[in-house]
This record gives C-alpha cells, structure tokens and sequence, in this order.
DNA sequence: CGGGTAATTGACCTAAGTCAACCAATGTGG
DNA sequence: CCACATTGGTTGACTTAGGTCAATTACCCG
C-alpha cells in the first residue's frame, strides 16, 4: 500500500452513495471528507484484506472496485461478491477480528479508513443500510449460482452493479465503466470465460446488451429485470 | 402458530449450541431457559417469516428445521441456507425492519423470541459469533454452488451440516438426523432431485456416505473436508 | 517491434437436466 | 382392515447447457 497525499479532490463518489443511504448532516458528511485524508492506493491485483489475517481498520472504498475472493487448493476461484465504491469492508457492526475472506483490488484502487460514526447517528444509519445491502447481495448471488442460467446470471449481475453504482452517481443512462474481463466475469459467475464471451456475444447480437472494452449499457433494464425474475432491490431504512 | 405450555423440558439443544459459541454465566443460561416460557410450534411447511414483511420480534429456533428460501416467479425454487437449532433468525444487530427472505420450517418446528442480551454481555458475545457463522455459512453456499460439483457440493453441504449439528451436540459420530428430502437437497444445491438422487447412490457405493431415512452418516469426515477442499470452520471470539 | 493480456472461435465432450415410468412407505377415510 | 391417494425414492433413455482444448486475433504498452 501507498500512502498517498490526497489534497482537495473532485466530490468523492463514495460521499454521494453514503448521502444517498440516508441524508447525511454537514458534519456527519465533513467526517467523511475528513477521513479521506488518510486514503491509500492500492495496485491491481494487490490485496486489501487476506482470510484469516486480523482486519487492522475497516475501510471505505473510494474509488475502483475490489473482489471478496476464495481460492481452492486446485485453483478453482470464486468470487464471492464484489465491493464498489462507497462500500465498506471490514465492517461487521460487531465482532470480527479476522477476515473471513480474502478482498482483492480489480483494478486500481483508492482506499480510506471508515470514517467513524461517533457522534453521527444518521452516519451509523447508512452503515446499518450498507451491511443490510450486502447481505442482499450475497443472497442475491447464491440465487445467481443457485438458479439462473448462463444469460440470466449474467444479465442480473450486470443490473445489480448498475443498481449499485447508481447509488455513487457512477451510472448514466448511457450505462457504465466496468473495470471487470469476462474472465473475472466468469469467476463471479461459477462459468468459464469461453462460455461468458458466447453469451455476451449473443446478448449483443439481440441488441439487450451493449459492450465496449470497459463500457457496458442495458438499453432496457425494465425489461431485463422481469425476463431475469430480479425484484428491485428496495431498501427501507430500519430503526 | 400455535401457542405451547411447554412446561419442563429436557436440556434443550438450542442452549447447548449457543454455550457452546461461549461459555455463558448461569444468568444468561437463565434468561435463555427463561425465554423458552413462550414457546410456539410452527407445523412443516408453515413460514415462519414472509420475505418483505415485518420482523415481529428474532427468534431463537429451539427444534427442527428451517430454511431461507426464494421462489422466482416461474416457479423455480432455492434454498438460500438452512436454519437449525440454536441458530436464531431475524436477528441482525442492526435496523432491519422487513424479512428479506421468507423462512419456511422443513419439518415442525418450535421457536421462542430470541433471548434479550441486555445485561449478559456474554450472551451478547454468543449472538454476535452466531451472526459472523451466518455469513460464513453463506459463503461457504455461494462456493458450493459457484464452483463444486454435484458429488462435492451434496458431501460439502452434509459435512457443513454436520459441524453445525454438532454445536448443539446434535450430531453423534455414528451421524446425525436429518429431515431433509432428497428434493429439498437439490432446492439448495442448485441441482435436481433425480440428480441428488443418482450423487447420493453413487456416494453411497463408494461407502464415503450412509443415508438411510432420515440418518446420515459420514464415515469419514477428515477425507472428505480434504478432498472437498473444505477449511475447517474457525470461529475465532471477538472483542 | 516484442511480449503479455484479453477476446474470439471452432470442434468436441460431459455433467447435469428432462421426461416418464415404477416402486415403497405411509396415511386416510370408509 | 382394505382400497386408494400421496409423497419420496429409484431407474432408464435421451437431450442440452456449459465445459475443455486449442488455435487465432485484437490490443496495449514500454
């Protein structure tokens, strides 16, 4: 890792997805802004936490995406979920000494410590959403790997990050930047490579899918997500 | 539901599970034992939660089986992950006012509100490893289904099964009892009945597995946990 | 230009699904 | 106590989604 002097930069995505949880006050936002002074590059490639290793400090994504990853011994990967910016890691809400799975940068990352929710009860809030959202997003995997084929797993999949980086302002309607190769595709979604490119390529053919390089557009979400049996996600906020 | 006297009972399970995560004061055993006053008997096949309705209060499953279950619209159906006794349900540690997927009991069950951990920080302790066992549980279902085989993924569920069982000292080494049918199996395993079925003779010739009913037994664990490449669940406590 | 990563494609293979019987155990009403 | 219905398990014949292997092409990037 690389501390790195971060001095006054451009409206943090990671803010936005917070505010959007729940509003946040001035100050409850200035600590976000304030913890950012602390941010840390990591490479691609490099990793953030490792299984079984204590967690030093939770963390706040920043900027670029990262991978909850487990290797097997033969060398079978999985990704057990992913981690956009604005979203947490490390973060349990309650006891958690150790990690229990590896996170891994997919691409160049920017991270910071989780600002502290001391004093910030509507900060606590969007926590408390943000720990909610993943749990949903890993019972919104196993329903991928349970029981959705090779299209539709890929189709839900690319809703829910849209979804997802619509809450950080990260997703136009002209669609998104994926830093994702159908290779890292397909470890996310229990597939090969070779089978994720066929599909990709007959999605684009039918036109419900666009892709280029690193962008990637759902002209017709609405549409997918009914073909897909994909509910919106909603979130209530709790208390 | 139906309400139930539940007078004296025999040293429940559930209590054992959660002694079990950490050792707990005779208070807290107490306030368990207390809690099991206001027992309630769910019959097979009952929901104990609806996804998307509120949370009355978490319950503590004290007998039987559960499952987290999905069911697209088409019909398609998946079991998200099993709730067995002593394991709690609807208990979060944080806001989360709505079930976020519905809870049907396997066979008849009873349940009782979770015990409250106010004032039995060791209880607290208890609840919050039982949480971070949830989550790994959940993992642990997004490999199996992600990247095991058929054989792998039915002898790596049975084996996770096993370990849980054991928690509440309900899995002797000749095995454990389980009501599971072999369509239930599949519904968690993303697979089909008829294929569990032909896995399991399969399993059943080589002698790694016995399955007769409704008991199982897993001769062999150790080679088992090594050639599924299982780790060995580690609950680490917290602090 | 050379070397590495990512995408693409074809030929072929196999794990798992589908469909359809059939059987065994259990339970139910009469 | 029996005829019948139901549920769960078992089996065979056949189909298919997705995997494997291997080669080829398209990009980068220094």
């Amino acid at each position: 890792m690389i501390p790195v002097r971060q001095a006054g930069a451009s409206p943090p995505p990671a803010l936005r997805r917070l505010q959007a949880l729940g509003p946040l006050t001035a100050g409850a936002s200035a600590a976000v802004v304030a913890a950012t002074a602390e941010t840390r590059v990591v490479r691609a490639r490099r990793e953030l936490l490792v299984e079984g290793r204590p967690i030093a400090t939770p963390l706040l994504l920043l900027d670029g995406w990262a991978a909850r990853v487990r290797i097997m011994s033969d060398g079978r990967r999985q990704f057990v979920g992913f981690v956009l910016p604005g979203e947490t890691l490390g973060h349990y809400g309650f006891a958690q000494p150790v990690a229990s799975v590896t996170v891994t940068a997919l691409n160049e990352v920017r991270v910071c410590p989780l600002p502290d929710s001391e004093g910030h009860p509507d900060l606590e809030r969007a926590y408390a959403i943000s720990r909610a959202l993943d749990e949903a997003h890993l019972m919104a995997q196993v329903i991928r790997l349970g029981r959705l084929d090779a299209r539709e797993r890929i189709l839900d999949l690319l809703l829910e990050l849209e979804e997802r980086l619509a809450l950080a302002e990260l997703a136009e309607d002209g669609g998104f930047t994926m830093p994702l190769t159908q290779e890292m595709l397909a470890d996310a979604l229990g597939l090969t490579s070779v089978h994720v490119n066929r599909m990709l390529q007959q999605s684009r053919r039918t036109g419900e899918l666009r892709w280029n390089g690193r962008q990637v557009a759902l002209p017709d979400p609405a549409a997918l997500r009914a073909q897909v049996g994909r509910a919106a996600t909603v979130v209530t906020a709790g208390d």
